[in-house]
DNA sequence: TGCTTACATTAAATCGATTGCACTATTGAC
DNA sequence: GTCAATAGTGCAATCGATTTAATGTAAGCA
């Protein structure tokens, strides 16, 4: 029998091959009780043979739905540019790993740095089940705003005060806390913290440090504290100046890895020894931290879980559920840049 | 006035509104010639003050487009996680901002490992207008059957015997060249080559390192080539097991930064000095490439501009051009990683 | 006035599915 | 044998737009 002269790329087309109506080969497609076994094996086999694809388009446009859910990456004011931190990387991994067992897909999407209400009227906003934003940028009121719209949305972020929309994040003050006193244990005394105090994470880590020095009877030194967007030049030039400036301080606390990289090796080349002089703790413990010399300490989020947990509450918010918020845990991973012994020569890694 | 009891959703509330058919309504908000202006006017200004907004999807259901474009990352058999590497999110970075200027969304999407050609049934392929691929990964045969489908698509890699798709490259075996001869005219004459050689674009970087020993009439060593994947704990592996089997070598090209960095790591960790032993090239020049210690020397591809001329040969491909292949430049950037003099101590960085 | 032409607008088909309701045939109970 | 209940199927409306072909209306000209 040779094969189709026409191919059957339609329901209609479909019906008329098995002699029946549309109604019944939608039914029989979707698994309904309506229709007898013997009808929907006989339109089954036949959508089989000549290779018969729903069209997900039509059924999504006539279920008012899109099986899509856009994820929104919010670049800061300053730099526009944290998105190149491999940390994004991770989380639109996990969260795309995710998606894609529900069966759904992804809409990728900056937001508009100023205002993310002119998402509402866009088509990343309109033409998507659900909406994930990855920070909070300094638009904690805005959000609140378009989460009143009442589409499903998550946020990645941080707890703020009259806080109106689902929230999963990390422990941010807890992390701060565990990178200070880490360092305070090891006998640092002069901490320094690197971070954009502006958004709401980092204010969190800035809080668990605070918190880690007052335990240690210890002074804050408005001196020490480098406001630093997510970037390496800026991260750079924040240490070139408190280098010059002649600030004193033996560690430093940045708010992320990258941030830390680039003070590493800023610090090298202004000819201090890290971490003899100046030892460094990073955040979210990517994976080139393993890779840097010295290996560098970082605070460690499970990134891919969160992507899990943010999928999972925003399809369930499409599902009508009520969704609480989610924090997840913070560890510290050590890898003995702060004064450890060296390790051997010829010594194999592990 | 009070504003209107019942929102505008839809074209023929609109048209309701004015007095006119749903087709002038449509037809005046698409500035169609057909309408007269005072009718257009009257149209448009009820629109806005019922802040109506055209729903998209019912117009591209209609229009038998998306306005959507995948992007398919190619995972390659042995990594599945080369997907972590910065060079992807800068990718990534220029391909949506290309699209958001010309008002296209970005579906993310892997490629099964396997097989690309179960995508073709997927909602990926085709409920967007265009497929971006990013790596060929070796599935060189299969994206050509894709191709042959006659959806617009643009491959992202190096030129293959037998290329029935659209192609954008940069020039790789200019930059393995580069990169190998750059070493040898520092006097380095025992090197080795760390990347997958069944990655078409890693093989063409071979070629390029092959060319610049041959001219330098230097025989290649089996012994030196490392067959690692976009990894940077492969890459590890790779360099200690090399070290341990005792491999005489002064110098390595890696296929990716992410590798070089991991190699330099690797080797100053097992008691070689970097560069003055073992000097190493990467390749990509992310932003971490310039903070390593010591900083990395790579070949860099204008990777934004990459993103968006992969988009405007989709784009074009859609508008039913005919596209070529695009190759783009690679320069070398020489970061005094090979015996440079050190920089002098409290040296402010520029 | 009558006829042509141009212009402005509308009616209705269309994209490809889902689903409420109506309808027919079969079964079982009395 | 009649009637009610049930199972299986089809008709047609619907989602929200675009566009072809048809219609109406006014101006231009003999």
């Amino acid at each position: 029998m040779p094969p189709a002269q026409h191919k059957v790329t339609t329901l209609q087309q479909l019906a008329d091959l098995a002699g029946v109506s549309r109604a019944t080969a939608s039914r029989a497609l979707s698994d309904s009780t309506l229709i007898s076994d013997k009808t929907k094996s006989k339109i089954r086999s036949l959508a089989q043979k000549h290779n018969y694809r729903i069209n997900e388009r039509a059924r999504d446009f006539r279920l008012q739905r899109s099986r899509v859910i856009s994820v929104v990456f919010m670049l800061d004011n300053q730099s526009q540019q944290h998105m190149s931190d491999p940390f994004f990387l991770e989380m639109l991994g996990g969260i795309a790993d995710s998606l894609a067992q529900h069966d759904y897909d992804l809409l990728l999407a900056h937001a508009p740095i100023e205002n993310v209400e002119h998402l509402r009227d866009s088509r990343v906003f309109r033409n998507a089940d659900g909406v994930i934003f990855i920070g909070q940028g300094e638009q904690h009121e805005r959000l609140n705003a378009l989460a009143a719209q009442g589409r499903p949305m998550v946020i990645w972020g941080s707890k703020l005060p009259n806080k109106r929309y689902c929230l999963v994040g990390g422990e941010n003050e807890h992390g701060g806390y565990l990178a200070a006193s880490h360092l305070l244990k090891l006998g640092r005394r002069h901490l320094a913290f690197c971070g954009r105090i502006d958004i709401p994470e980092v204010a969190a880590r800035y809080r668990g440090y605070q918190r880690a020095l007052a335990e240690f009877g210890i002074a804050e030194h408005a001196d020490r504290v480098l406001d630093v967007p997510f970037d390496m030049r800026r991260a750079q030039a924040a240490f070139c100046a408190v280098l010059e400036r002649r600030v004193r301080f033996d560690a430093a606390v940045c708010a992320s890895d990258v941030m830390a990289l680039s003070a590493m090796a800023t610090l090298s080349e202004a000819g201090m020894r890290v971490p003899e002089d100046i030892a460094v703790v990073g955040y979210d413990d990517i994976g080139l931290a393993a890779y840097s010399s010295p290996p560098l300490t970082s605070v460690r989020q499970n990134i891919r879980w969160a992507g899990r947990v943010l999928v999972e509450s925003v399809l369930g918010l499409i599902n009508g559920e009520q969704i609480g918020d989610t924090r997840l845990a913070s560890t510290l991973i050590v890898r003995r840049s702060c004064g450890a012994p060296p390790t051997p020569p010829h010594a194999t890694a592990s």
